[in-house]
DNA sequence: GCAGGAATGTTAGAAGCATTCACATTGTCG
DNA sequence: CGACAATGTGAATGCTTCTAACATTCCTGC
């Protein structure tokens, strides 16, 4: 009954807050998605403890075992939503990288981009590390991003060549994801000084790399 | 009955091991302390996510409802561990600044001790960082020891007094606590290479404080 | 020493969660 | 059009956290 069958994708016409959602026809159409949604929405709100995946499905307006039609498990749900966050978070690299012709300044944009991007989506940020151990294949894309921009400046000799690529783009990555967890973490707790979060990048990158 | 009252403390005489524990007295004597540990073996064996109020109480061989006389909540517990974590940090922070004289090289034990101990106590290092945000008491207790490292360096001149020495001090604190994070992440991925994480960290702080 | 309250532990149970299974509805393809 | 795959539902299981009423033991003031 109700001839609304949008085919397949597209014909759920719930609201976007987070009420629950009404649907007009039996199959929802684009729950995967929604679900993924939805959680990011409890993960922002509530913060990952509070986390729970029955609500997940109530909030999108569907029973609490319907997302087992698209994830094995709870866990699977928050890794496709460390996928999207590793998506995302490469793409904020891309950009950055793309942002100046200056090799070592590009670096140092880089590192503001990962630090803004956890302040940005914590929701996101917190799911990537919070997981099992290991990058996802998008991980390691985000990494080799990364990667050849150290490779870059390297040649370019505007940062020292003494330890290995691999190992300085290793350290870069570590110092910037301290610097993020940490601000998200301690917001100004004990410093006054609200100095954004990415000039702070940049100043310790710089004194890493000896720019 | 049973004349086995040790005077409170330490009458428990359950093993050390998984298996539920026996009593022999009504009261356990040093539950508190006992559910911290047991919470902490869980959390070393199983992680956080399969981590479970109700096994530690098990494990420890006293009813799942007896833990709610110590700590108010399951988090309140797990705040304890974090708490207990951040005294043994300070613990090793603090050896680790008396080891040497000089100031310099005094950062990059401490920057040592800091991943040595995240992959020491995964549990406790994880625990510390998984709650809510702010450090507690002690974990301010361990910053000023970083901080008065700091200021030692500083005043020797041997390394830049460019910027303040709070923020040298955070530069150096999210260096460490990301090259921990990711040693205790990635393993190895994709790093053939198995440099210990505390010669990272040295070299990694070499590089940013000008050493 | 002993009464009675403060600590501490127990049992029973409410409410919520993850997961599964049998079943219902719908899209799709021959 | 008719079967089959995909997707969603309802009910049930066994876990979890947490509360409430009750039991035992410790300890303190008399």
């Amino acid at each position: 009954m109700m001839p609304a069958r949008t085919r397949g994708s597209g014909c759920y016409r719930g609201r976007m807050g987070s009420t629950p959602a009404t649907r007009t026809s039996y199959h929802h159409g684009a729950l995967r998605q929604a679900l993924v949604d939805g959680a990011r929405e409890i993960l922002a709100e509530r913060g990952h403890d509070q986390f729970s995946l029955n609500e997940v499905a109530r909030r999108v307006g569907v029973s609490t075992s319907a997302p087992y039609r698209h994830f094995r498990s709870r866990d699977e749900l928050l890794a496709a939503v460390a996928e999207q966050g590793y998506e995302v978070l490469h793409q904020c690299l891309e950009r950055a990288a793309t942002a100046t012709a200056d090799a070592g300044e590009r670096l140092l944009c880089m590192g503001g981009a990962y630090v803004r991007f956890a302040q940005d989506h914590p929701d996101l940020f917190v799911t990537m590390f919070r997981g099992q151990p290991g990058l996802g294949p998008v991980g390691h894309e985000s990494f080799d991003v990364l990667l050849s921009a150290v490779v870059e400046a390297q040649r370019c000799a505007v940062i020292p060549t003494a330890p290995s690529a691999e190992l300085m783009a290793r350290s870069v990555w570590a110092t910037v994801h301290g610097l993020a967890v940490l601000s998200l973490r301690q917001p100004h707790e004990r410093f006054g000084l609200d100095e954004p979060a990415e000039d702070l990048a940049a100043r310790t990158l710089s004194a890493l790399l000896g720019l």
